[in-house]
DNA sequence: TTTTGTGAACTAGTTCACAGCT
DNA sequence: AGCTGTGAACTAGTTCACAAAA
């Protein structure tokens, strides 16, 4: 280790923005691993994406000296360092709650389970539900069961996919059973404590969105 | 129209920030009219969401003078007014591609239909699914027939929902149909023309995210 | 040579603060 | 009085450009 290493230790905030970029450099190195290549450099990852190539070596010295100059990156090691600082060099344990439709697809999601991510156990308050699984064997369990289930599961992050009309009272459940994030599935705007990290995913929004462009003849591609 | 409305015309970029919280305001509003609310203050709405009231005045008055001094904003005059804005005051129509367990979820979501969305068709590759429908209605068609299908039923919007290793290869052809904008749920960085508006739901990154904000988190991991 | 790591410059996005209208 | 619309100030995020290292 060359220098000063400023990352990783105090709580320097990281937006929002670079904690995703980084999952999208983990799964490009993924692919390239899997290609057998060596080392990258950031203006070839650059050139995957549409990015610049001092970004992304301004999001990876953020956490370390990583790459070695006049080389690049070596792949199998900026890999691993990713899978560290994602959280995702152990199983990360999710719940989904909310065991509709969406619930359920999210559920045998296979693109969870590649990742490190294990989808421990689904959530409803429909009784005839309760007891039931997933096509992909995914147990469904009561909602008022939440807690204990959450203590015994080790649960890191909670998928909210529930109606509209009940995603507050079941987020306030989960934040009572101790869980620190939640990605939602629901529309509207939910209420959590600071501490808790919230990510929304609304599906109406994304189309509307969509819809503005359109409606104004404008475009761009992005993320 | 009282004034000047610099907005609506020429090229001027909207960015995909506003876009998003135009659509979130039109959701507050939706929900203020139907409680008989008439008028609405740009404070009472960034209270709502988590936001600054010069925020919501700035992202509104790009678009035209709405509001009135003293007054605030006529509830059921700025819902009309965003419609238009986001382009949903006529009927949006939308094709899903990929009819595995998360593209029937989604043409399924009830969601979608509500604010305007008609989910017209689903789309598949796969001869034993086509001619089948959703649980919801929603019929399966031929992917190949994409091009036609676009055509005879005015596809605005597709969604995405097949494999990783299909995604881009659906993505040019969903291109090549005429389709101008995509909501992709399949992971990795698609590369569309850039008069085609793309925008990523991308769920592993979505997990990682929050994963790291959970790794950082914590004070101290064990071991 | 190549390519990183990084201060400086730049661009985009947000918030402040207040004039001006009702 | 109350509240919008908006320039100015500020903050966050990105890109440039170059010294330092292999």
């Amino acid at each position: 280790m060359t220098g000063k290493n400023k990352g990783r230790v105090g709580g320097d905030q990281v937006s929002e923005l670079t904690a995703g970029r980084l999952s999208v450099y983990l799964r490009c190195l993924n692919a390239l691993d899997a290609e057998g290549a060596k080392t990258v450099s950031s203006k070839a990852l650059a050139e995957q994406f549409q990015l610049n190539a001092a970004q992304i070596r301004k999001d990876l010295a953020y956490f370390g000296e990583f790459g070695v100059r006049g080389v690049g990156y070596y792949v199998k090691e900026l890999k691993r360092h990713l899978r560290q600082i994602l959280g995702v060099d152990r199983s990360v344990r999710v719940a989904i709650v909310g065991a509709g439709n969406l619930g359920l697809a999210l559920a045998d999601y296979p693109g969870f389970r590649q990742e490190g991510f294990a989808i421990v156990a689904l959530f409803d308050s429909e009784k005839n539900k309760i007891g039931h699984r997933s096509k992909g064997g995914v147990r469904i369990f009561d909602v008022a069961d939440l807690r204990k289930m959450v203590k015994k599961e080790h649960i890191d992050i909670a998928v909210l996919a529930v109606p509209a009309r009940a995603a507050q009272s079941v987020a306030a459940q989960i934040v009572a059973a101790g869980v620190r994030a939640i990605l939602n599935f629901s529309p509207g705007a939910l209420k959590v404590p600071p501490q808790v990290k919230l990510k929304n995913m609304d599906l109406t929004v994304s189309l509307e969105s969509l819809s503005f462009f359109l409606a104004r003849g404008e475009s761009d591609a992005s993320s």
